[in-house]
DNA sequence: CCACGTCAAGAGCACTGCTCTCGTTTTCTG
DNA sequence: CAGAAAACGAGAGCAGTGCTCTTGACGTGG
């Protein structure tokens, strides 16, 4: 076994460096300009060794949109982490902040993520594990709030929207019969990537000046209807 | 003028076909995925032909693009006018549901221009007109309950976050002198599409099951935020 | 020790956007 | 009305792409 380890370390070294110089090429040319034969002139290999390590095209944006994913998710983990559990609005601030920052700071990731998905491109199973990294640290503290009864259960609204078992998945399922609490976590999770997103496409771009400020009053807005309380308030 | 009208009117019939031709083949290869050598060959004439009418495959996108814009635009208007003027919540829901109807039904057009801009493109000057358009009915929308006095002015919240003029390009600067109105309508503008973008691109496939009621609760929801008062009630 | 599996390299196919040239057709002008 | 000028369609060609196949060279396990 690591015997035969140095051969799979090299591998997977070489991969990894792959993908690393894939995501480089991503600056001049977006999202689904991600050309392998350019990739592997950059690692100053043939455009067909490539393929032994990525079987395509489709695979290799996989593997970045996977990598992407885990990055974000990670950051909103770590954002989370480093509040006290109980100032859930502070949290929730933290949240959102590490993932707007991440974004500005990846802009062709995030693209390549949260855009449209790219042409040809049919997401596999092995992306839907990440991709909801940053919705359950978002709604797990949402959940936290509900166990810890500082979060008041809204009364309807969120009848039977939900598929089975999300709710459960995040613990908002418990003293939230209809769901309406975790209904009122996904629209603000939706919320909060719908004003990175307008803001890295350029969508308000000549409407809204400091964006900083619109996206952290605009979360606030979004605690105020997950029924966050308002916390120590030094993050507002 | 008219001597030479027959010729413009052929180059303005084959313009409409090339771009209407465009639109067909995005449906198996999404966004950037347009070949214009495939929309010649279905048209019958020759690739180069079609740089006499669009200089470059650019060009072609700005040119879907702006119809998309259009088209949405359209929708909205359409929508909103044939609302009782008065009953604001009405209008609300109509809009935001013209404009998630009309993303199911056109999701290419929709990701094309609400997506990840394409990977060498550059939004020019052209598009900035048209997109505005169901912004600013659900701005408009909202000025006009401010104007009526239906609609609150919400205390404080948005200071001096919105770019200058753009409050009063939609008759929202009137009595609301931090423009926090006009704030939350952008932010309710961005949450309408994100909450689109999301059902659209997959992301909330595995979390939300009756997309229809959840956007509409969604939407209720940002109704709220605005307070637009509850209106007759029957499309709620 | 040597056969086997892994690897890198290159040629080649079909495709793309785009440019240029070459006749033809239509429009404007003297 | 005739000729100059502009617009047009078609084709060849260039550089680039994803991907497949074949050909050798190398390190590893029986």
């Amino acid at each position: 076994m690591t015997a035969s380890g140095t051969r799979a370390r090299v591998r997977a070294e070489l991969t990894r460096e792959i993908t690393e110089a894939a995501r480089r090429p991503h600056a001049p040319g977006g999202g689904g300009a991600l050309s392998l034969r350019a990739v592997a002139r950059e690692l100053g290999m043939a455009s067909s060794a490539v393929y032994r390590y990525f079987p395509s095209r489709a695979d290799l944006l996989t593997a970045l949109i996977v990598e992407a994913y885990d990055a974000l998710g990670a950051a909103a983990e770590q954002a989370d982490a480093a509040c006290g559990p109980a100032d859930l609005r502070a949290r929730w601030h933290a949240v959102c902040r590490s993932a707007r920052e991440w974004a500005l700071a990846h802009p062709h990731e995030y693209a390549l993520v949260y855009g449209s998905p790219v042409p040809g491109y049919a997401a596999p199973q092995t992306t839907i594990g990440p991709a909801s990294r940053v919705g359950e640290v978002l709604c797990r503290l949402v959940a936290d709030g509900l166990a810890a009864g500082t979060v008041p259960v809204p009364q309807g609204g969120g009848d039977a929207v939900l598929a089975p078992g999300a709710a459960e998945r995040v613990g908002l399922s418990a003293d939230d019969p209809g769901s309406s609490l975790a209904a009122r976590s996904i629209l603000a999770w939706t919320s909060v990537f719908g004003m990175i997103s307008f803001e890295l496409f350029g969508h308000t771009h000549n409407v809204v000046a400091d964006h900083e400020r619109f996206f952290r009053n605009g979360a606030d807005h979004l605690a105020d209807l997950l029924g966050l309380p308002a916390g120590s308030g030094t993050l507002r």
